[in-house]
DNA sequence: GCTCCTTATCGACCCTCGTTCAATAACCAT
DNA sequence: ATGGTTATTGAACGAGGGTCGATAAGGAGC
């Protein structure tokens, strides 16, 4: 089946194997990473083998271990690769003024959840049962997600407030829902015998999201 | 450990085992079930092996098998009893008046996050990985969660329109993050050395999120 | 109390992966 | 060329998921 030795037929004696790549150890690992950033995210971790990706990347089993001690820390490595890279994404440049720079940052945000939709969430909301450093991992990056949004606007509230504090938690949650459930939309209008209404464009949703933080930062304010 | 051998011992020849335990169909089924939430609740799905069930439950590997064709199907069954479980709590009588009813819905839902706190979470928000079909039960649970607590307010608000639908499961991925947040707290003030501020009490936390809810009703309403 | 029958329960077995490791061969410096 | 470094291989191991025929608990019927 996924046997393609027969294309590449040998024509002396002796099984002719396709000659040794070798690659730089970054250029590897960020090989590996991809293809397991593309099968984490569309299959369960279980449905996933290390042969599945070493086949998809044309190495042995055994390089894999070379370059990650275990299934397990692999995967923690594309979830991390993924936060980090959701992190470069919606940066802004240091004299951004706060309101663009939250507008920009939304919306860099919501173009990469559409891009990688599905595949994200799997990532990052669901990989606390394979590994527990999963947690931190998104942790961090959505405490960073939410500096980097409300980079300037720290003077205009109490950020030891306890009650705030959840608050803005609680604003990620519902940015990460509301855009899943709006990539989820789109992917259902998409659908060619689809009837319903049509989903809300970016600029809704981004606008939808300032405005919650926004009411959170002003309603504890005062 | 769990081998209580020694205290049933019979004084013949040969090795004694203890009897075998028979039991109804559905009192192992709900033991096994319940052995799970603790196990997948705090331990990461492959550090929980079926002899691990197995063996606390004090029965063999091969009958757990007989209750659930995998580990898989087993593992959502938990999933199903906890979200059931949930709903189960949140639940008020037919005649409860909509803003009761909501306060009410998220008093027990804070009581119940707070009672199970990261086992909750691991199973409810993290089981996309172990399984696609966890993702169904938990986007069902959360859909009728939300139903719950806005019956009678339905004529409030156009629910055909996308962008609030998106903000409700927003709303909803809201009261997730910032449940655990605030669990998360609680935990962390119960240090002994801990000199913080002092977490909210769950009142604050539940206006929270109802205000949020309802600010969601009224900017959508007009 | 005895026997039969249903089926919950056991325990030994298989087999798929994750994981290890000594051997091998690309690439680079000299 | 040639040697050294190390990316790469492939075979082998073992833990754990899953299977299956054999066994016995407990109730039904007499």
């Amino acid at each position: 089946m996924s046997l393609s030795l027969g294309a590449r037929a040998r024509t002396r004696r002796h099984v002719e194997k396709p000659p040794r790549l070798r690659l730089e150890v970054d250029a590897r690992r960020a090989q590996l990473v991809e293809l397991g950033l593309a099968h984490f995210g569309s299959k369960a971790y279980d449905d996933v083998s290390i042969d599945d990706i070493a086949q998809a990347a044309g190495i042995s089993k055994g390089l894999l271990y070379h370059y990650f001690p275990t299934k397990r820390a692999f995967y923690v490595a594309c979830v991390r690769s993924a936060a980090s890279h959701l992190l470069a994404m919606t940066d802004t440049p240091e004299d951004t003024p706060p309101l663009e720079r939250l507008t920009r940052g939304l919306d860099t945000y919501l173009e990469y959840v559409r891009a990688h939709g599905r595949a994200y969430a799997t990532l990052m909301r669901s990989g606390a049962a394979v590994d527990r450093e999963v947690v931190t991992i998104v942790d961090n990056t959505r405490a960073m997600f939410l500096a980097r949004l409300t980079r300037g606007m720290e003077g205009a509230v109490d950020l030891e407030s306890p009650l705030l504090q959840i608050a803005l938690v609680g604003w990620v949650g519902l940015a990460e829902a509301a855009s899943l459930a709006w990539v989820e939309k789109c992917v259902a209008a998409s659908a060619p015998d689809y009837a319903g209404a049509p989903p809300p464009a970016a600029i809704e949703v981004r606008d939808l999201l300032a405005k919650a933080l926004l009411a959170i930062f002003t309603s504890r304010s005062g």
